[in-house]
Parts: structure tokens; sequence; C-alpha cells
DNA sequence: TAAGTAATGCAACCAAATCGCAATAAATTT
DNA sequence: AAATTTATTGCGATTTGGTTGCATTACTTA
């Protein structure tokens, strides 16, 4: 693994995650930064952060790929509890809900990674 | 709503959900049928499958909408219990898994849908 | 079997994402 | 601090999954 220079692309994207909780999505970045830097750049510095696990993502109800910052203690205990990712019909916001969920044991399935997308209204919209 | 047509495309893709019981992509049927009809035709019996609540869908982890048949029994009770979707990462298989996932209460937040997808091995891969 | 309307095929189009490659800028070494 | 190494960027071209408009075809039902 690589280590991961702290270019000017780089900061700004780390910083616009830093400021904001929710879940990004490429293309929202994109839109952002577009006097700032290509596209390839934005998709390519999201991809080296999930590597380095700065990141995570996750794939929203469009399809779109997401990005949050990786708040690491979720995944702390090696059972397989997860946190899901609320996505608001109304204004689009996305985020991390911190609730985990569980998983029922499934015989024959080793199950590795679980994605929990929940879809409905959130607080500011209801 | 309209009627569903039972043309030779719809039948020839109702029947490729009657023997396998996986969730198909659009792409997967496209390259199937791509001798028998054109890939808009693909999209659209898709569309109108799910409308007519034949078949339901999700997005997988590579942002691809797979398709498959409502069972229907499962989002019976009005309770949000949801069953969650299989991807196995080694021969790409995915199912409708037969178990429930009930998603603890979340303050503030109304849950309308939700979508679960577990990554892992399959029984026939393990 | 004729009329009405849903469904199809085709070509053009669109948006999200990826690739190759030369140019640039961090980090490292001397 | 300059030189070297190597990660990173920008740009243009390309790929991929999916959509749209429209003329044509083919179910259905009366």
């Amino acid at each position: 693994m690589s280590i991961i220079r702290k270019t000017k692309p780089v900061q700004l994207i780390l910083k616009q995650f830093n400021n904001k909780g929710d879940a990004i999505s490429a293309i929202e970045l994109i839109d952002q930064f577009k006097k700032n830097m290509d596209k390839t750049t934005v998709y390519r510095i999201l991809d080296r952060l999930e590597d380095a696990d700065i990141l995570h993502s996750f794939i929203d109800q469009d399809g779109l790929k997401r990005y949050a910052k990786d708040d690491k203690k979720i995944n702390s205990n090696n059972d397989l509890k997860h946190h899901p990712h609320f996505l608001c019909e109304d204004c689009g916001i996305s985020s991390c809900l911190p609730v985990t969920i569980s998983i029922p044991n499934i015989p024959d399935y080793t199950i590795k990674r679980a994605e929990h997308l929940l879809t409905g209204i959130c607080k500011d919209c209801a």
C-alpha cells in the first residue's frame, strides 16, 4: 500500500468530508470542485482514500457510490453488526445512522460484508 | 395500470425468472437474449414487470439493478422486517435469503424501504 | 377480422465512470 | 538545496449502463 500524498486536491476533498458528516457521491464532489480539479482526479482520490480506509463507501438507491468518513468504531467487534445508511427521499441527504443491525446466522453462507440502505424521510423533512 | 401483454420477449424473460430463482441484472438478460430482442426491450419489460409487482429489484454492490420474482410473502406484515439479498463473491450468483432482518426503531426518521445486501461466499463455493 | 393500443426495434443520445499518457508535483536521497 | 524518484494530475478519448423519440409490429377485444 502506497502513501497518500497531501496534494491540494486531496486536501480539498478531505476537508469536505470533515465538514459534513454525510455521505457524498463522486458527482457531487466533481460539481463542487469543477474549478479546482478534473473529474478523473476526484474518482482517483476517492479510490485511494477508500483503499487507505479513510473513507468507506456504499451504493445508494440510484446506484451511485457514496463515500463517508470511516468512523472505525463500528466494525470493531468482529460480530456481524453493522450500521445502516440512510437516504432521505425528500432532501436527498444521506448519512450513517448510529444504530447497529444484527444479521441472523445463515447456515452454509459466509457473510463477509453487509450493506443496509434505509430510505425514508429524515427529521428535517418530516 | 396497463395490462402486460404476453409477447414473445415477455415470455422469454418470465421463463428465465421461473427457471432460476436468483436475482438477474438487465445486462445479463441483454447478453443472453441478444439474438431474440433489443436491449431497450429488456429494460422496458423489466420496468413493466416491476410495476406490476411480478418482479422486485435492488441495487447490487456494483451499482447494478437486479431483479427477482416477488415472492410476496415477505413484505406481508407491515412491520419493518425485510429479507436480505445475498451476492456470492466467488460465483457471482445472487439470491434472496429466507431470513428476516429487524430494524431498530430510529427516532425522528421515517423508514419507508430497506435494502440489505450481504456479500460473501455461498454454500456451493465454500 | 378490424380497430385500438401496447410493445418492439432501431438509431441517436446521455451520464457516470475508466483508461492511456504526457506533464507535474510530492517526498526522498545525496 | 538540488537532484532523483515516484505518486499524482489533467486532458482527451473511450467504455458502459441506461434512456428517448418515433415509426413499425403484434396483442387483444369487440
